[in-house]
DNA sequence: GATTTCATCTCGCTC
DNA sequence: GAGCGAGGTGAAATC
C-alpha cells in the first residue's frame, strides 16, 4: 500500500462524471491497483476512489498543465468497464509505501443470519407443536427465511427482520402468493417476525392474515446459553 | 489526519459484534474523531470503522496484554449510540499526521435529474410529436417524471431510471393506475425509459402494455452540445 | 426532526 | 453472469 498525501485535483468520468477542486487529500493505493482519494472528514467513504480491477498509469503534464502547477497524472482506468479516474497532482506532501500482506478478514456475529438461525433451533416460539422444514427455502422469486409446520402440518412462512417495515411484509405476501399456488405447500400461512415491527406493518400484516411475532434478542440468546449449560 | 500502519486486532461491538485477528492495516484518524480501519485491497469500504461524531481514548495495555505484545489500546467510543471500537496496538511500522483542511466537496453530474431534464429537452426522443407537459406531475400518491402529450393529444406518463428495474416497472404501474382514473388524463399510456432495461422489467412492463425507451446518455449529452453551438 | 429515496451503493448468496 | 436481499448501509432531499 501506498500512502500518498498531495493537493490534487480529481475526475471521475463513468457511471457519473464527477468533479474534485484542488485541495489537499489522502491518496490510497492499494496493491490490487485500486485508489481511494480521503479527506480528513466525512464519512467511512473515499470521496472519490476507482475499485478493482483497475490499472494506474502515471504520465507527465503537458505544458499548459506544467504552467498550473501539475506535476504528475495519474490515470486509474476500470478493466471492465473503462471508468476512469484522473488524479491530478500539484505539491506532494508525504508519500510512503507499506508492506501489509493479505488479511485474514472480518469474523462477524450477530444479525439477521443470527436471528433467524436462534428462531431455527427454537422453532416452538412460533407456537405449539410447530417443527422446522428448513432455513432459507428457495422459491423462484427468492428464499423464505424459514418455513416450518404447525401442529395440524400446515405450512409456515416466516419473513424476519431486525426492524419489521412495511417492504417486509410485501415480501412475505408475494411469497404466500406464490406458494400457495403450489399443491405440495398449500395452505401456507405467513409469519411477520421482528425485533420491533411498526404500527403500520401490523396493520397491513394483520389485515392479510399475517400474523406478527415480536422477538426478544436477547431472551433468546439467553436460550442458547441455557441449552449450551444444560447440556 | 494521522495515518498509522501497525500489527492490530480489532473489536467492535455495536449492532452487530465483529473481530479482526493480528495483522498488519492502515489505521486513518479522522480530525473528526472518526477511526477507518484499512487493509491492502478489498474496496473502498475499511473493514471496520467508527463513524462520527466520537471519541478516541488511548491507555496502556494491562500486564496480561503487554505479555500478549500489546503496546497499545485505542477505544473509539460512539458519542450517542454507545458502539465501541477497540483497537490493540502491537507493533507500529508508520505513524505521521497531516494538516489536510476542509474539503471543497464533491461536484456531481449526471444523475436521473439530469437525465430528466435532457429528455424533457429532448421530448421528440419518446416519439414524433410528443409534447412536453411537465416534469415533476404531481399525482396524490407522488411526483410523475414527466408527464407529455402523444401526436394525438394522448397522455403519456414517463418514469425515468438509470437502470430499469422491475420496482420502477411497478411504479409507473401504480401512476397509470391512478392517472386513467382522472377523465382530464385519461387514457394515458406508459413509457419506462432508463439507460439501461433488465430483462425481466422489460417483460413486466411491455405485459402491461408500458412501452420500453433506452436512453442514451452521451448522445443526449450530445444533442445538447449541439444545440449550445448552434443557438 | 422524521421519513423516503438514491447510491459509481457494496457484499454475499444462489441458481 | 444474473437476480435477490441485507447493510453497523450512508447521504440527500423532502415532508
Amino acid at each position: 500500500m501506498r500512502l500518498v498525501i498531495a493537493q490534487c485535483s480529481v475526475d471521475y468520468a463513468g457511471r457519473l462524471s464527477a468533479h474534485l477542486p484542488l485541495a489537499t487529500r489522502l491518496l490510497m493505493l492499494k496493491s490490487d491497483g485500486s485508489v481511494l482519494v480521503h479527506s480528513d472528514g466525512g464519512s467511512y467513504k473515499p470521496l472519490n476512489w476507482m475499485s478493482p480491477p483497475c490499472s494506474l498509469a502515471i504520465s507527465a503534464p503537458d505544458e499548459l498543465q506544467v504552467e498550473a502547477g501539475i506535476t504528475e497524472l495519474w490515470t486509474v482506468t476500470h478493466a471492465k468497464t473503462a471508468d476512469q479516474l484522473i488524479v491530478s497532482i500539484y505539491e506532494v506532501q508525504h508519500d510512503s509505501a507499506h508492506e501489509l500482506g493479505i488479511d485474514p478478514g472480518l469474523i462477524k456475529d450477530g444479525v439477521e443470519a443470527h436471528l433467524q438461525k436462534l428462531l431455527a433451533e427454537h422453532i416452538h416460539l412460533l407456537g405449539d407443536g410447530h417443527t422446522l422444514v428448513r432455513r432459507e427455502y428457495m422459491t423462484a422469486i427468492g428464499p423464505v427465511d424459514i418455513l416450518a409446520r404447525d401442529a395440524s402440518g400446515g405450512s409456515v412462512a416466516v419473513e424476519l427482520k431486525r426492524r419489521g417495515d412495511i417492504d417486509g411484509v410485501e415480501q412475505l405476501t408475494r411469497y404466500l402468493e406464490l406458494m400457495n399456488r403450489d399443491p405440495h405447500l398449500a395452505p401456507v400461512v405467513g409469519v411477520f417476525a421482528a425485533q420491533q415491527i411498526k404500527p403500520q406493518a401490523r396493520m397491513l400484516a394483520e389485515d392479510r392474515g399475517i400474523r406478527c411475532l415480536v422477538l426478544d434478542y436477547d431472551a433468546m440468546r439467553g436460550l442458547d446459553d441455557t441449552a449450551s449449560k444444560l447440556f
